[in-house]
RNA sequence: GCGUCGGUGGCAGAGCGGUCAAAUGCUCGAGACUGUAAAUCUCGCGCCCAUAGGGCUACGCAGGUUCGAAUCCUGCCCGGCGCA
């Protein structure tokens, strides 16, 4: 039995000092980053993703930064696919590859899930189911795979046309199978108290203004990202583009925006909570310990 | 001072005699998550016991009318507007 690579994943709610820890942890070890950040992978989202500068890297290499054109969705197989190759050739120079993002999803798919039903959208199809009712779509559904229908959420649109899309492809949707034994992880959590939190996320969101963000989503548009695909980018994108059309006031747009930070923020609590295997920390000393202790191991 | 309109749950805002613990939206809380995942979606939100359900206190304050009042009447307090 050859051993298992080794992988360190830095999860917590946006704002909690991710990426810090990953490019400190990796200058302790010798290791390179991988971003597991939904937006992150767009080129020309850069302050209001969040991501790192040259100069916070500090040296150290980033993979899955700028991957994608922001028009086009950048999928979690592509994730997952881009990933996989970063970490084999990582593992290839001998470093320690170390996962750090918010983005939930990305790293189940990454780390614990076998793979995902090989069903590449249907944008066609998904057009033309987008045109009926949620009810019907559910039904459709139920015909086609009663069991994915029994746990499905019923109203949601976008799951259902999925599945849909899966069974006329595949008759019906493969059983989601797990498989949390291709590499060894360790499991960082960055644990931050909820008003901190709140603060640190308005702090962050007003140097953000200060440094550019109305300016960088004007330029997205101008370079051809619809304010549709904006909206659905979401918080920053979502409420910066609405409020560039005039739909609302820049006290509104703030205001408006924290929440949903701090909204999302609870959100990717609620998903990184069931992940058992996390090791929650308060400061970044307690991660140097486990570290050294799992890597001899 | 007179006239007038209004005071409803964390906020905005319906309700204008019974079916009202009170529509709806937001905030807030909990949660889901099989290729959009910063997306999308669900549930809860007066208090108390509770599975269903039941009890209690509530619609500026104090009285009154009524079998029954957030809803009608009287007085008071507070706010907007108009006239002085």
């Amino acid at each position: 039995m050859n051993r298992q690579q080794k992988i360190i994943a830095i999860v917590g709610p946006t704002s909690s000092g991710k990426s810090d820890l990953a490019v400190q942890l990796a200058k302790q070890i010798g290791g390179e980053v991988i971003s597991a950040d939904s937006r992150q992978v767009y080129r020309g989202l850069d302050i209001g993703s969040g991501k790192v500068t040259k100069k916070e890297m500090a040296g150290i290499r980033h993979h899955l930064l700028d991957v994608a054109r922001p028009s086009a969705v950048f999928t979690a197989d592509d994730f997952k696919r881009q990933a996989k190759k970063a970490i084999e050739d990582i593992s290839k120079r001998g470093k320690i590859p170390i996962i750090a993002g918010g983005t939930g999803f990305w790293f189940e798919t990454l780390l614990a899930t076998e793979s995902l039903p090989p069903v590449p959208p249907d944008k066609k199809l998904r057009v033309q189911l987008a045109k009926q009712e949620t009810m019907e779509l559910f039904a459709e559904l139920k015909k086609l795979d009663p069991i994915r229908a029994k746990a499905i959420d019923c109203h949601n649109r976008p799951r259902l046309i999925r599945a849909i899309e899966i069974c006329r492809q595949l008759g019906t949707v493969p059983r989601k199978k797990t498989n949390r034994r291709q590499y060894d992880v360790l499991w960082l959590g960055l644990l931050v108290p909820k008003e901190i939190l709140a603060q640190k996320i308005k702090d962050r969101l007003k140097r953000r203004l200060a440094r550019g963000l109305i300016a960088e989503v004007r330029r997205l548009q101008a370079q051809g990202v619809s304010w549709r695909r904006l909206y659905d980018l979401g918080l920053e994108y979502r409420y910066v583009s609405l409020h560039l059309r005039g739909q609302l006031s820049k006290e509104k747009m703030t205001v408006t925006l924290e929440q949903a930070i701090i909204k999302y923020a609870k959100r990717q609590m609620t998903w990184f909570k069931r992940e058992k295997q996390i090791n929650w920390l308060n400061q970044f000393k307690q991660a140097d310990l486990l570290v050294t202790d799992w890597l001899n191991d």
